[in-house]
DNA sequence: ACCTGAACACCGTTCAAGT
DNA sequence: ACCTGAACACCGTTCAAGT
């Protein structure tokens, strides 16, 4: 037999995300503190500072996983759209973490990649390709924050409307926005 | 001579959103609290919930007076689109306070009627100009959040890049999604 | 290597009481 | 009408010390 540790497991990275996200979802961001996620880990504060720099640090790692299923879309960029905005709206509070890691330069481009991958075709993306990327990942990200935030507002009331009426709102508008992003583009001049 | 009080002047929500508005610019929004403005103010905390019932109705008051001006902007849609962008990031951490106002359904919606009406040609928007408005407001939240908070991070060297290369890439991000947004739009097949 | 204990310098908000 | 004073229940982070 395999010489296991017989003290109660210490924490790992991974193990930690693993709460946090599950804690996100109960508490929502602004009440994910460290002092509850240590609590929730039957640890100290203090403890969570030996495996992460600080809170930011943290944060960028759950937005790491929150993404990552989008790594592994298939389709064309509309599909790999709506795969990232699937993946921000099925933890609470996704886009929020998401966009706030990446203002801050924090975090993995896989989500921006792979959209440019998509754009390009499945080839290797060029400068035109990775531009287009950024604007439809600020839309989705924009668009997501705004729309996830007001759902858990009107999940206790502040926010005047059902939440399958924002629900379906929501739907419409990104529908909108990816048609407007990827129209057929009019033929460059200098091209 | 009108009967001015003699007392040190107390406080008035205009005023007090004055002084948000400047300790924002001096310290951002993380540093935005409401003990620190109450000490800006000279006085103490708890006089600023007889003016606001919280910090968020405080937060929706700047956000407001943030986004004011666009409700005066001429020209298209580019044009307002522009203004907006400005009037954003003309104060430090403002398009986060319009984002986040604007998600928990507080605040005016001048910013979005302002859109919806260069949609429509200065007439009385209909529900598509409406759409298309919520879209590019979407987009432009998105793009200068992101962009603004970097900037920030490149402040204190959080951020690999020059303030003077961010705001170069970002002028050109923007350009880039407003003519994907606006590019003539295929004609409608039920239409 | 991983965590405890204790401390530091903060938060937003409430509420009785003052003027 | 507008504010003070004091309290309540919290924060993120640091750092010496333990095992």
């Amino acid at each position: 037999m395999d010489a296991r540790d017989a003290r109660p497991d210490r924490h790992t990275r991974d193990g930690i995300v693993d709460t946090a996200l599950a804690l996100l979802e109960q508490t929502g961001l602004p009440d994910l503190s460290m002092r509850r996620l240590a609590t929730a880990l039957g640890v100290q504060p203090s403890a969570l500072y030996w495996h992460f720099e600080n809170k930011q640090e943290l944060l960028a790692a759950v937005a790491d996983r929150i993404v990552e299923p989008v790594a592994d879309a298939r389709g064309d960029v509309a599909d790999v759209a709506h795969a990232l905005r699937g993946a921000l709206l099925a933890h609470r509070d996704g886009a929020e973490v998401v966009l706030s890691t990446q203002a801050l330069g924090l975090g993995s481009d896989a989500a921006h990649i792979r959209l440019a991958v998509a754009l390009a075709g499945d080839e290797v993306p060029g400068e035109d390709a990775r531009g287009d990327a950024t604007v439809i990942l600020q839309f989705i990200l924009g668009h997501a924050s705004l729309v996830q935030q007001r759902i858990q507002a009107a999940r206790f009331g502040a926010f005047p409307a059902g939440e399958a009426e924002i629900a379906e709102a929501m739907s419409a508008d990104f529908a909108r926005g990816l048609r407007m992003l990827l129209a057929p583009r009019p033929v460059r001049a200098g091209a």
